[in-house]
DNA sequence: TATGAATGAGTTTTCATTCAT
DNA sequence: CATGAATGAAAACTCATTCAT
């Protein structure tokens, strides 16, 4: 309402436009590949600003993860929170990252290729792990699953590495062969993986 | 015994060198910050005889990633063939394959790190999708299982995806994590899952 | 007086500062051996700024080229445009364009020797002929002079390849001979010629 | 007739066979961007061959050069000998000369392209001046046509410069523009020059 | 804040030349 | 004499980052 807090709203927006820029430009390119003139460009602003922003391109990449990563992270935790069971929000988690990453390419594209990085940056970032909150998410729900006894006695921890990695590697085979691939049969035969050796 | 011979193997042996030398490098530079200057210093050899051997960057990591997984699969496959299964073969794919990769964390790092690669990449050198023979391969196995009826009537390529997605991400979390890592705990739970729904 | 402008104009100078760096360099080195950090060197300034003004090496070249050429023309016509008649303007031509190249080896030494290209160059840059232009207008003069009857009836293309050349082979000589050679000797011998079979 | 005369002229033959090598591909390419593989390419040989009969790749161009202008001088001596006046001499050297190059148009392009050079590779090369004997014999011929009184009182060595010079940019255009030009006119209006002021 | 011109370190790639065979 | 694999110096070009405006 007041000039200051637009003035902080515009200096956010500004933030975001150039965070959406960098994930559509690294992950067409890849992160190498992608300068930070072609990011400044698709945000429409100077290349310098980016630098107001963003303490360099490496800090940069680590902002998108974490920001593509919280933020649908977000919003699909909103999407399974009524599931009837925990392994039904495992299933409905599955589904719903599909969904939600087949819908925008780009996020696919980032989150697939870009999320890998040389061991040398792991260690100049130690904290730059993204997939992990992803991980815990899910095994916290297979721990739920577990006590709930609506699934067969898996370790946890296995279960959502099974999980997720299971989703990245159809989300990567669905971008490399042009996105023509069976999403369905992929997450139906999911579904039926969580219900073997379950009563219901 | 003879010169021209002699030649040869040299020839061939210093390919060889080459390419691991890069698979190293890659590995742990990433693709993209690794120099040819860094391939050459480690393999012990002029910058300018990797264009001898290989016709440019891009071609040498192509190259490398045929080299890892063709061997690596050959390996594999040697070790498995006499499985009592084919449901015990998926297994022990999973298995070995996690075994043959930790033994050399640099291989794991190329795998997990290197073989994704951006859009463009893909599109300059459409025949690079290294995880496919990998894909195919399981999913041949998984075919015979179904017909065996050792296994529950899964789709063949879903299963292969969920065991190489599984695979893969296991190798990344081993690495990242600094290597301490219950790979056990994984491989097990897999054997589970291999068995859940049918009887034996 | 306003900072844009004066920004515009200095942006204008530094082009021509490397366009001047540029053919002093390439006059003495050669094009092929000249190097970029040649150029900017004596342009005073980082190497990557030439990359802001021009595409590439090539591009530099061909612009050095045109830029030469076309100022020396327009000189050169400006001086001869009131000459009494066509035959006079020929053999002004001739004698401006030695003293205005004569006057700056570093100019001489670039028309006569880069302006010969490989066979390779002009198939790149099929418009590259900048001598082109000079015989159209010197051919054009002579198309007047025979109008006017001040010359015999010689073709006027023959003409000008003929006053051109001799003009061009008469500086490499000077230049190759350590610029000591009777260039007044050649002047007077062109303007005989130009007389020769005509009445006055 | 004996092996070792043989031997020798094998060892001749093979130094020619660079030499022709080198002037096609100098021509084609341009001295800078041919690399001494495409010469011995060209002349079937080893690259390192090249080194045992040239001291490095400038020696080579220089005595392509030297080649070149001394076989083809030669050969147009030879044909206009018997010239009934040294006026026609000239007249006939012209129009050899343009018959050979266009014949051979890797020799014209030869000719026309390599044979300027930058100022340091004269400075390398002090005696480099392939076009010097060429001068010196038209400048020859031209002071006996003068003591003949075939032709007016013109100085030899302008007179020289002028003939070599139209000689050359004829050849120049010729080539550039694709070998379509009328050689002829060009031929015709040089003969009616060396006329130009002569009684018969 | 925002700009974008300038910088110059860093990288791939080429190729003349050498030398062991 | 002939070979051609190996060398490594050299050069074009790119781009993250800075800073004067």
């Amino acid at each position: 309402m007041k000039k200051v807090s637009q003035r902080r709203i515009s200096r956010i927006d500004k933030r975001q436009r150039i965070l959406e820029a960098a994930i559509s430009v690294f992950a067409n390119k890849g992160y190498s590949n992608a300068t930070i003139a072609d990011v400044a460009k698709k945000a429409k602003i100077a290349s310098g600003t980016v630098y107001l922003y963003f303490q360099n391109k490496d800090d940069l990449l680590v902002k998108c993860m974490h920001e593509l990563m919280d933020s649908k992270l977000t919003e699909i935790k909103a999407e399974i929170e009524n599931s009837p069971s925990a392994r039904e929000a495992i299933y409905l988690f599955f589904v719903k990252h599909i969904e939600l990453f087949t819908k925008n390419p780009d996020f696919a594209r980032f989150m697939v290729v870009e999320i890998r990085q040389s061991a040398e940056f792991y260690e100049r970032y130690p904290s730059f792990n993204p997939l992990n909150e992803y991980i815990e998410y899910v095994q916290a729900l297979a721990e739920k699953a577990v006590l709930e006894k609506s699934m067969k006695d898996l370790d946890p921890r296995a279960l959502a590495l099974l999980i997720i990695g299971a989703m990245d590697l159809t989300l990567t085979q669905w971008l490399i062969g042009g996105q023509t691939f069976d999403l369905q049969t992929m997450t139906d035969n999911i579904r039926m993986i969580l219900r073997l050796g379950t009563t219901p």
